[in-house]
RNA sequence: AUUUUGUAGCGCGCGA
């Protein structure tokens, strides 16, 4: 089996999953026995893969090959089931392990997160207390995220203090969490204290500062942190430009969208829907139809975001007309409405 | 030889 198992970790390194379960298979038919090394490497597979019928017959085989019991076979089945969508059944799992580990609290945290069951991940955490399983860095990732997916500020604070009692405050991770879960809970004050406080800000802190104070109408602050950012040796990616672009749009600063628009064309990103779309957006709320169907017109492809932002420009503007030729062209791509 | 991290991002509408 050790020979099997290399050759499925070669597979699984490089993310090469249905090769890794073909090897399995082929394992199996030349008769030899899978171990609880062979069985965490095929059921990591069927997670990414969200293969529930292939992970389920593993399940199987664990049972029958008397490997439930280590607690990393234990783990991914959690995991396996949380990503295939099934949380009952990773939960059931869960429940019956007989030894549970920081990685299995963590497991079971993240994948209530994952399928919006936010309340049921911050009760997890109580209970991992409970057991006196001492949270970790990846533990507050997930926590944070639930609380902000709350949005409420009184779990968040809560969450804030056990990072600082965990001593993870200084994890750029945890930082950036608690910044988005400030946002979240609509305190732009507490966002800018934790970003204050970090020692180190990444690319993922400044953008979400900057988006934050965009949407919360603070577009100048916003323009201000974007410009900050240079002398910080931070470099900009897609989503920092949407930020500054939104900040425009909420101050509709012409001017600034233009400067912000000069930059994405000279860091070519207009080629981005995503960025194309925030484009289009700004010089709707700037009041520039003209300049919101240039860019509209000049991108390589459009999403139903594209054209939803279009279309409610013109109407914005009193352009019926153009909405309605528009939403013609739009029909004749091919584009559905639900 | 093995397991866990939905940390930032676009429009409109609706609901609360």
């Amino acid at each position: 089996a050790f020979i099997w198992n290399l050759e499925i970790g070669k597979c699984s390194k490089a993310g090469q999953y249905s090769k890794a379960l073909q090897f399995f298979n082929q394992m199996q038919s030349e008769g030899v026995k899978p171990d609880k090394y062979t069985f965490v490497l095929v059921l990591k597979a069927c997670s990414r893969l969200a293969a529930l019928e292939e992970g389920k017959l593993i399940h199987q085989q664990v049972i029958e090959s008397g490997c439930q019991s280590d607690v990393f076979v234990g783990n991914c089945l959690v995991n396996m089931y949380t990503e295939c969508g099934s949380i009952k059944d990773a939960c059931t799992v869960f429940i019956n392990m007989p030894t549970r580990d920081l990685v299995t609290w963590n497991t079971m945290i993240s994948g209530y997160v994952k399928c919006a069951e936010s309340q049921k991940a911050l009760e997890t955490f109580q209970l991992m207390k409970i057991e006196e399983v001492w949270p970790d860095r990846i533990t507050f990732v997930s926590v944070l995220s639930a609380c902000a997916n709350l949005a409420i500020l009184e779990e968040g604070i809560l969450a804030h203090s056990e990072v600082f009692r965990s001593s993870c405050e200084s994890d750029i991770s945890v930082g950036n969490c608690l910044i988005d879960m400030y946002i979240k809970c609509g305190s732009m004050e507490s966002a800018s204290r934790v970003f204050n406080n970090m020692s180190t800000r990444d690319v993922i802190s400044w953008s979400a500062m900057i988006m934050g104070y965009a949407k919360d109408g603070q577009g100048e602050t916003a323009l201000k942190l974007f410009s900050d950012m240079e002398n910080h040796s931070v470099q900009p990616n897609n989503i920092t430009f949407m930020g500054a672009l939104t900040a425009c749009g909420s101050i509709e600063s012409l001017a600034m969208g233009r400067l912000v628009h000069a930059q994405v064309l000279e860091s070519k990103r207009e080629s981005d829907v995503f960025v194309g779309n925030c484009l289009v957006d700004m010089y709707c709320k700037c009041g520039s139809i003209e300049d919101a169907y240039r860019v509209f017109k000049g991108m390589p492809n459009h999403s139903m975001v594209s054209w939803s932002t279009m279309l409610g420009g013109y109407s914005m503007h009193g352009y019926g007309k153009e909405a309605f030729r528009l939403f013609d062209n739009m029909c004749q791509e091919g584009w559905e409405i639900d």
